[in-house]
RNA sequence: GCCGCAGUAGCUCAGUGGUAGAGCGCACCCUUGGUAAGGGUGAGGCCGAGAGUUCAAUUCUCUCCUGCGGCACCA
């Protein structure tokens, strides 16, 4: 007898072992019909799996919260049928379920064009039609390496032999296609609907190795119903329109140029909003106790052969000559005689030039060294994007010396000015990794285990989840990363805080103890918001445009309806200015409807309007960005309140 | 760096083997109007760079550069 409970507590009893499609009968035919898989306890399970004792199960259907994944995978499978009848020889590999969807690599000589792909769909509701049938086998291992290598299947049967050796080979079959795969799927290929959409082709490595082939990889998404995947298209189409690079083209805030790729140049809008970052985190570090500093951008190649930066950076760096001037028949010339220099790609190593200067006690420590240090690194130029992946970049950097004693409270400290900075920017979507020993590394393991576990208890004592990014810590120590996450959903570091215990050792870094001799202190790398290009570009798209009044470049714009407020206009504009706000003025010859419409794609967050009745009343009409009421207030009241609201968030009044 | 796609006016894009077009923006003129496009006129282009094929290349081919989407990388 098998106990089957099911969701609302009944038990069906069976008389041996039963299917998830057997019990699903039994309660009624339509669930039947319905069902595509099954959940046995916890378990997402195939349809036809028996279940051979007591169990509570639950039937899965198209609304089920498992359902979605079932579905984008089973329609990774379904392309990757018809990609196969399709191109026959084209080799199948990996194909998971991602965000939104799936992919799946192919390896073949020729690429997927556009029109391949419109082909592919077409087939892939074809399949759809002919409700091919589901079933899986259990092979012998053996048999199955032979048996894909016998149809030309090498990357197949290279991932069988590699599976782990108590792992049964599972094959399962949609009609006569085939693939190694631990499911589970759908019974047959008409549940999987046609609500699917194959995206994009990508090149990617096997096995993202890039020593290795590159395969063609399809993207596709899929959802449960049409509407459901036409309203994620839109939703790409919305998240477009956040995109800081279109932003800050229509908002006039940056650009960049081949002629100095991945480097911004800052407009005088942008630099606004980069001015009042600064400032704001200046305030913020002065109140934390650091002091800041301004450190050489070009320093010779031997300091970094002693930092290491120029045996593990050196393809990372820009470096140039010392030329030595002097002067031939021809006139002035420079020769390449002199030492080598590099840009600094990170402010680090020069941040303890300063601690070294003069003796430091024990009583000195924590020293806390910030900069708002420009770098530069050679990044891969497939790997620039925009103001997230850039040349030169400015960090809000900063570097604390202190003894291990005091590296708990210095993190946990940290993370409370790192939590104030991002709450005060409206950022409160943070991922937060611990990324710990890798399997280069230098240290021995205690002093791995006491980092690592140092930062873990920082983290947990003040009250935040994290992930563990295993092995991905930097070779001197172990770190945290805060990750931010952009408009189409990709992650991107911003603020990082890391331990270092082998610089300060490379730098000869040291202060005094109470015993007089001589100690290594601790180094803290640490960045809030990261650089000042890449956060404000997933600002940007985080507010799409509509920064807070705080951080926008113009914070109003006085519009007048007919010329008869000019002189009212600009007495308004003077006053606001007075009061610090970043006011400015539109007289020109426009009618109203088209002022407004302007300043509101600017993305001007608040517009004074003023005609004859504000002049004659000593008022303006305020309209919000994004609102369509207007407020008629007296223009000294608007502006005092404007002006407070004006103010960064760590200047404002508390209470 | 690797795979794919793209590069035409400031922006978004159309187009053609016989050296180019639209809308928006911009300039000027008319319009002084109550909260997301008033009307007219006009100026803007070495059709990414180089080479090749051709009587003729912005168009076809190749190379390069840059951008975009992934992959790899990200101290």
């Amino acid at each position: 007898m098998v106990a089957i409970t099911l969701p609302d507590g009944s038990i069906r009893q069976f008389d041996g072992a039963v299917t998830g499609a057997g019990i699903a009968e039994s309660i009624s035919k339509s669930l039947a019909k319905k069902a595509l898989a099954v959940k046995v306890d916890g378990d997402v399970r195939d349809l036809f799996g028996e279940i051979d004792q007591d169990a509570s199960v639950e039937i899965i259907t198209r609304d089920h919260e498992d359902a979605l994944d079932l579905i984008r995978h089973d329609t990774a499978h379904l392309m990757a049928q018809a990609v196969q009848e399709l191109f026959p020889g084209t080799q199948v590999t990996i194909g998971p379920n991602i965000e939104d969807g799936f992919f799946y690599d192919f390896a073949r000589d020729e690429p997927f064009s556009t029109d391949d792909l419109a082909a592919i769909e077409k087939r892939m509701a074809e399949i759809v039609d002919q409700d091919r049938p589901t079933r899986m086998e259990i092979w012998a291992r053996q048999d199955a390496i032979t048996h894909f290598n016998a149809l030309g299947e090498t990357y197949k049967a290279e991932i069988i032999a590699d599976l782990p050796s108590d792992e049964d080979v599972k094959i399962y079959f949609h009609g006569d296609w085939h693939d190694l795969c631990r499911g589970p799927h759908l019974p047959s290929t008409k549940h999987i609907g046609k609500a699917f959409k194959l995206m994009k082709v990508a090149g990617a490595y096997w096995r993202g190795d890039h020593r290795n082939a590159m395969l063609h990889r399809i993207y596709g998404t899929a959802w449960r119903t049409d509407k459901e995947l036409k309203a994620y298209l839109q939703r790409l189409e919305e998240a477009e329109k956040r995109d800081h690079r279109r932003l800050g083209r229509e908002m006039d805030l940056f650009h960049m140029q081949s002629e100095a790729q991945g480097s911004v140049f800052w407009h005088p809008k942008g630099y606004i909003l980069w001015r009042e970052l600064e400032a704001y985190m200046r305030r913020r570090l002065d109140d934390d106790g650091y002091v800041e500093v301004k450190t050489p951008q070009l320093l010779d190649s031997k300091f970094w052969e002693k930092s290491g930066h120029w045996g593990k950076f050196r393809e990372n760096m820009f470096v140039v000559p010392d030329e030595i001037p002097s002067t031939d028949d021809e006139g002035p010339v420079l020769t390449g005689e002199g030492n080598l220099l590099a840009l600094k790609p990170m402010n680090c190593p020069a941040h303890i030039q300063v601690f070294n200067q003069g003796i430091k006690s024990y009583r000195d420590l924590p020293v806390r060294i910030a900069e708002f240090g420009c770098v530069h690194r050679n990044e891969a130029h497939g790997a620039l994007h925009g103001l997230l992946r850039v040349r030169q970049m400015t960090q809000d950097d900063g570097h604390i010396f202190c003894r291990e004693d005091q590296v708990v409270d210095e993190t946990r400290r940290f993370l409370a000015l790192f939590s104030r900075v991002y709450s005060d920017m409206g950022m409160t979507e943070i991922a937060y990794k611990l990324a710990t020993r890798p399997d280069m590394r230098a240290g021995d393991d205690a002093v791995w285990d006491r980092a690592e576990k140092a930062l873990a208890d920082a983290l947990t004592s003040s009250g935040l989840e994290f992930d563990i990014a295993e092995g991905e810590g930097a070779f001197y120590g172990p770190k945290l990363e805060f990750h931010l996450t952009d408009a189409i959903g990709r992650t991107w570091q911003a603020g990082t805080f890391q331990l270092d215990y082998v610089m300060p050792e490379r730098l000869d870094a040291s202060y005094v103890d109470e015993a007089g001799a001589k100690q290594r202190p601790v180094m803290l790398h640490r960045a809030v918001l990261g650089t000042f290009e890449r956060f404000t570009g997933l600002l940007i798209e985080h507010y799409a445009g509509r920064l807070p009044l705080w951080l926008a470049p113009v914070q109003v714009v006085v519009a007048t309806i007919t010329s008869e407020a000019d002189a009212y206009a600009e007495e308004t504009v003077a006053a606001m200015r007075a009061a610090g706000l970043r006011a400015e003025l539109d007289i020109r010859n426009e009618k109203i409807n088209y002022k407004v419409r302007e300043h509101s794609h600017a993305k001007v967050p608040v517009i004074a309007v003023v005609g004859a009745r504000e002049a004659e009343e000593q008022k303006v009409s305020l309209r919000r960005l994004g609102q369509k009421e207007q407020n008629v207030v007296l223009r000294d009241q608007a502006i005092d309140a404007l002006a407070e609201e004006a103010l960064a968030p760590d200047l404002r009044p508390q209470g």
